[in-house]
DNA sequence: GCCGTTTTCGGCCCGACTGTTTTCAGTCG
């Protein structure tokens, strides 16, 4: 069983949460959550940097002690760090840091006085009315607790495509105050992350009391969970919170960076602040050498410049490297939605009664969105619940896109198909047939649940084959739904790069699969993506923005995307 | 435990709000 980089990081959160729990130096517990953050988001898996011999210590926040622990975790799975806490500390206390309210302090406090170990103890003694009696707690936490157990069970994250709505009339609602100047969502959402925990909102006001009375008072407010002068929390009908932040005119732009985030981006551009005697906080950037004056903090680019920074999108602000980049100047010249000439991913009637629209109609929404090409891609027989394509039904469809391609002189079709990848490492159509395509896209829809080693081993088999081009939606994971299938997708990777082949970032707003993360790493060792709307409808079409989002947030360029190619560029790719 | 144009020790991002207290610790983002 290979270790991932996940799964020392998992580690490394475990221990920085039980040093957490037993009041240890906050430093080292820091240390420990960044190391396990750089983990979590490197582009190549620590074994492989092992096995060639790299200085892990190279990695930042990895000293030599950290790297050690990386190579033991390695070797044998766990850590003597982490076992010899197990039998210090009931891991299950841990859980208890997840309730809003409780912090590693107060958990022990409850373990020390009230012997709460796990979430059911928890439960007990607040119920019973006993978490009060402690010293520095009282109703209102009590009341906070039982709040927080019943939401825990409930509290997920949104997709951010089901958000939006949500964000467009509250932010109407709050602009049409008198006192507010602007209103912008910042947090998560406007790092275009693929979910959205809660809303940040920053609104631009000289009367913060008046916008914040505005706000709780909105119709979709059930319950208002901290008001004050310039900030407030509340929670929506739809389960969702969000958090206003109001502040004036010229300290606008530091605090939209500050609300903005990541809260990783914001320590490192603090740090640089430090480093040069400067000060940043949510008003602005001060100089600590001269009386605190401010210097900075009308808008986001102002802020960057006394931190000899060129402006950073916030997609990029995830301290990955962005900040380095900035400095000397390589950033990425992001993909836009513009830069897309086709969608390499599409259904239509033909092979599903429940797709909603035909192969002509699905061309011509294609044409009316300005896009050069369209891949028809309906399913193979295996995906039998969607009335997949036999031979015969696929030459048809072939014989009706030839068709249409003589009629519509202004939009491409390309012949294709969404191939099903069998338990074996077979494609569900014989290759004469799939040869006579333009290219295939080849997917996993059956047999989700085989080990890493057999679902590794099916898709590189299939790799093998010619015909196949693209790997859609490679890990199967449905946000929110199911995780993604247990696959070494490093080889998949390398593999792809040594065979031609491609994978797929599919835009759906509940797969946007492969993630950012794996953007980087298939930019890292060049291989292309196709951004692919998998449409299954005309509207769909319109779902390549999502895939944009996350590509931007993996550091893609133009280049690194099949789909900003030409077809005549492509199909000479393809070819090769 | 990490890190270094203040470099192998002594720092480590910053402020608002709540709930408990009477001046502030804990938590959160």
């Amino acid at each position: 069983m290979p270790i991932h980089n996940a799964d020392i990081a998992r580690i490394f959160e475990e221990i920085a949460d039980l040093l957490d729990l037993k009041g240890e130096n906050r430093f080292r517990i820091r240390a420990y959550r960044n190391a396990a953050r750089t983990l979590a988001q490197l582009s190549r898996p620590v074994s492989d940097m092992v096995e060639e011999g790299e200085n892990l210590a190279d990695l930042p926040d990895i000293g030599d002690d950290l790297a050690e622990k990386i190579t033991v975790i390695l070797d044998t799975g766990t850590l003597p760090l982490l076992e010899d806490l197990e039998d210090e500390i009931n891991p299950a206390m841990a859980d208890l840091m997840d309730i809003p309210g409780l912090g590693p302090k107060r958990v022990r406090m409850l373990h020390e006085t009230l012997g709460v170990s796990t979430l059911d103890d928890l439960k007990a003694e607040a119920e019973a009315g006993k978490i009060r009696t402690v010293e520095g707690f009282g109703e209102k936490i009590e009341q906070n607790i039982l709040d927080g157990i019943v939401e825990a069970g409930e509290a997920k994250r949104w997709l951010r495509s089901r958000a939006e709505p949500v964000v467009t009339s509250l932010v109407d609602y709050l602009s049409g105050h008198d006192d507010v100047e602007r209103v912008e969502v910042a947090g998560s959402y406007r790092r275009r992350r693929e979910t959205v925990g809660d809303l940040d909102i920053l609104a631009m006001s000289n009367d913060g009391g008046a916008v914040v009375e505005h706000f709780v008072a909105y119709e979709d407010v059930v319950d208002v969970a901290s008001k004050g002068d310039t900030q407030s929390t509340v929670r929506l009908r739809s389960g969702l919170q969000v958090d206003l932040r109001v502040v004036p005119h010229e300290s606008y732009g530091a605090a939209l960076v500050y609300f903005t985030g990541s809260k990783a981006h914001n320590v490192a551009l603090r740090k640089r602040a430090v480093e040069r005697t400067l000060k940043v906080n949510e008003y602005g950037v001060f100089d600590t050498n001269n009386e605190q004056k401010r210097i900075a903090g009308e808008t986001e680019e102002s802020v960057y410049e006394t931190l000899d920074l060129p402006y950073i999108v916030p997609e990029l602000r995830e301290d990955r490297g962005e900040i380095i980049a900035a400095e000397k100047g390589t950033l990425p010249r992001l993909i836009t939605g513009e830069a897309l000439r086709g969608n390499l991913h599409t259904h239509t009637t033909d092979s599903d009664g429940r797709h909603r629209h035909s192969l002509r109609e699905m061309a011509e929404a294609a044409r009316d969105r300005g896009m050069e090409y369209l891949a028809i891609t309906d399913h193979s027989p295996a995906v039998a619940v969607a009335q997949g394509l036999s031979e015969d039904d696929l030459r048809r469809q072939m014989d009706a896109i030839d068709a249409l391609n003589d009629e519509l002189d202004d939009l491409h079709l390309l012949k294709s198909i969404e191939v099903d990848i069998m338990k074996d490492g077979t494609l569900d159509l014989p290759d004469d047939v799939l040869d006579d395509l333009d290219f295939c896209v080849c997917a996993v829809h059956t047999s989700l649940n085989l080990s890493e080693e057999k679902q590794t081993a099916r898709i590189l088999r299939a790799m093998d084959n010619p015909n196949f081009t693209i790997l859609a939606h490679p890990t199967g994971r449905r946000i929110n739904e199911r995780g993604p299938m247990a696959l070494n997708l490093d080889r998949i990777m390398e593999a792809a790069v040594e065979r031609g082949c491609y994978l797929e970032v599919n835009a759906q707003p509940e797969r946007l699969d492969i993630d950012d993360v794996l953007c980087r790493r298939a930019k890292d060792i060049g291989l292309m993506v196709a951004i692919s709307a998998d449409a299954h409808s005309r509207d769909d079409l319109d779902l390549l923005t999502y895939g944009v989002d996350q590509a931007r947030r993996g550091w893609l360029e133009p280049d690194d995307v099949l789909n900003t190619k030409t077809w005549p560029e492509l199909a000479r790719l393809f070819a090769s």
